[in-house]
DNA sequence: CTGAAAGCGCTTACAG
DNA sequence: CTGAAAGCGCTTACAG
């Protein structure tokens, strides 16, 4: 039903082969045949099978996309990863890992529908180091997006936030103000950014003389952040001047208990998120804070992804060696950090 | 490189067609056999090429999704959908609507990758429309989520929020504290559900006895709504006791107003709005509202979608009439409503 | 119950 | 510069 290059060939005389090179695949056609054969294909509508193209070259024009969807952070990442692709005619394919044990499956759902590469915002659960090295092994490529994988041998390019260097602005910025005694309300292990952060904000800090610093872990609970971390450092008998939330939402909490207790911002401590959160801008007072540019980030990754894809396409290209793009977060000081109660 | 069915019928000693067959496509193979066949088959790591069954079978296992990702709600959709799809084994290739006018590029992304249905969430934007007519003259089956498509012709199957029953609600429960002045803060025209919000519940209101409601609209900036129709309903000489945010956001927008001149809510005036975005949870005092299965919404329409693709394939099925499949939103009472100040 | 053949709609060498 | 043929990896009638 749907019009074939037979279709057009027929109407325009030539053979099948000839269309299908007026239409663009390789090989030389004399000028004003390809316009007579493009006109027909136009009038009679003619669209062409991708499914076909994909068997034939290789190449479906299609990634896979392996993330969760669990806020307005992930629908912006998304549109990030959305521009990277639409500007190359890519278009994504999605999965969402759950906790079903299912990640194989989800894995062969792309790899059957043969994608072109993965794209991947990695959970923290190493069960999936496995599943894409065999992706690896099939030759496609993969990006990891936010979050880096750990896996030792498979050389996975990544693109994401300069956590370190974040978290040690910040903790400069309150150096500054004259703050010694720090509180840090983080969550998560190792490959966890949160981590990362936690840890350069307690070195940076802790470099500096006469300092402590107290770190709490909030518990997670009902798709949301505990306050339990907020509520022990809040009831300190020596309670810290200034206190990092390793991510905005949890130093929202923070924000909240101290509200339920009665103490202001940043009269009575100076409080720091991570992220820049839009769906926070609107708390007050509003959150001084370091941002990421999570569309920056996705489509960069999305962009590296595509060129690994032409890379390996290009017959006679070195493979180049693995890339890990940082970008540097930027410091947006606003209504809760100041110098320290008494100061 | 990838093992195919050739790969494992000369292993077997059968047929390419033997394989296929005990592979799960349509014809008798000896139990034995199969079995033998299967083992290989696993053994061997064969993996269907989903391209190839797809331009056999016409049916690729995909669908097109075409929606936009501006914040946690969408995530939440898209969580839905997500459900709905993995569970029968299909996956979404996504298009995100811009303003590009890029609609008919999209739309034949998708179709050129023959997915075999399309879940839309239409934007208010005309445009579309005739776009979707093309897609159902190609016999591929439609679902149009969240927002209602007002095409004439094509009868297009949709599943969302009562919306008109929701707005009711929440006029009754205002009503019943004994609210007599109103006001709404709304946006958007007539496809948009905000609209229909905005109008089921001035007509509720309107329907019982010595009552008035002032309407404002608000703008839309950078991504964010304004707050100058917040601003002119709290700024009236005789200021309404009742105020309704079609939008949760819209009714914090209120409620942040409110605060900056001194209000207490529900002290001064009681706050409903619609939609319980969890984001605005955090927020006290907690707004009363009328909370939308996003989740349940999405995976309906997801289903619904794979509903009509297996119709369509099921030889003399006769077509079901279009649906429209409304869920109920349901009252959330919480800190902001209260009787109107004086009573 | 199983095999041999045709075909899905393209692309890609290979001849002319 | 163009055509005829083979092939991508499957499924589906059609014979046996």
């Amino acid at each position: 039903m749907a019009v074939t290059l037979k279709d057009i060939a027929t109407k325009a005389g030539v053979s099948q082969a000839a269309v299908s090179i007026a239409l663009g695949s390789s090989g030389r056609i004399a000028e004003a045949t390809r316009e007579r054969i493009l006109k027909i294909a136009q009038d009679l509508g003619y669209r062409p099978n991708l499914l076909v193209q994909g068997i034939q070259t290789g190449r479906t024009q299609t990634i896979g996309l392996l993330m969760k969807f669990t806020s307005g952070y992930e629908a912006k990442l998304f549109e990030g990863i959305y521009a990277g692709l639409s500007a190359r005619n890519y278009a994504p394919i999605v999965m969402c890992p759950d906790e079903n044990g299912k990640e194989l499956e989800q894995v062969h759902a792309l790899l059957d529908r043969r994608v072109d590469g993965v794209l991947i915002r990695p959970v923290a659960d190493a069960l999936w180091e496995d599943h894409l090295i065999q992706i690896q092994q099939r030759g496609v490529p993969i990006v990891a997006l936010d979050t880096e994988i750990q896996a030792a041998d498979p050389h996975i390019d990544f693109v994401g936030t300069d956590d370190h260097h974040g978290a040690q602005v910040l903790a400069e910025h309150l150096l500054e103000l004259g703050h010694r005694r720090f509180g840090v309300v983080s969550r998560g292990v190792f490959p966890d950014p949160l981590f990362a952060r936690a840890q350069a904000f307690i070195e940076t800090v802790g470099a500096a003389p006469d300092t402590t610093c107290e770190e709490r872990t909030a518990g997670w609970r009902d798709g949301r952040y505990e306050d339990n971390a907020a509520r022990a450092l809040l009831g300190m008998n020596n309670r810290p001047t200034a206190i990092f939330g390793t991510t905005d939402d949890l130093a929202d909490i923070v924000a909240q208990v101290a509200a339920d207790r009665g103490l202001s911002i940043p009269q009575d401590f100076s409080l720091v998120g991570f992220s820049d959160t839009v769906d926070l801008r609107q708390v007050r007072p509003v959150l001084t804070t370091v941002r990421q540019s999570a569309f920056e980030i996705a489509r960069k990754a999305a962009t590296l992804l595509l060129d690994r894809i032409n890379e390996k396409h290009t017959p006679g290209t070195q493979r180049k060696p693995r890339e890990s793009i940082l970008y540097d977060p930027e410091l947006i000081v606003r209504e809760t950090t100041a110098p320290p109660p008494g100061a």
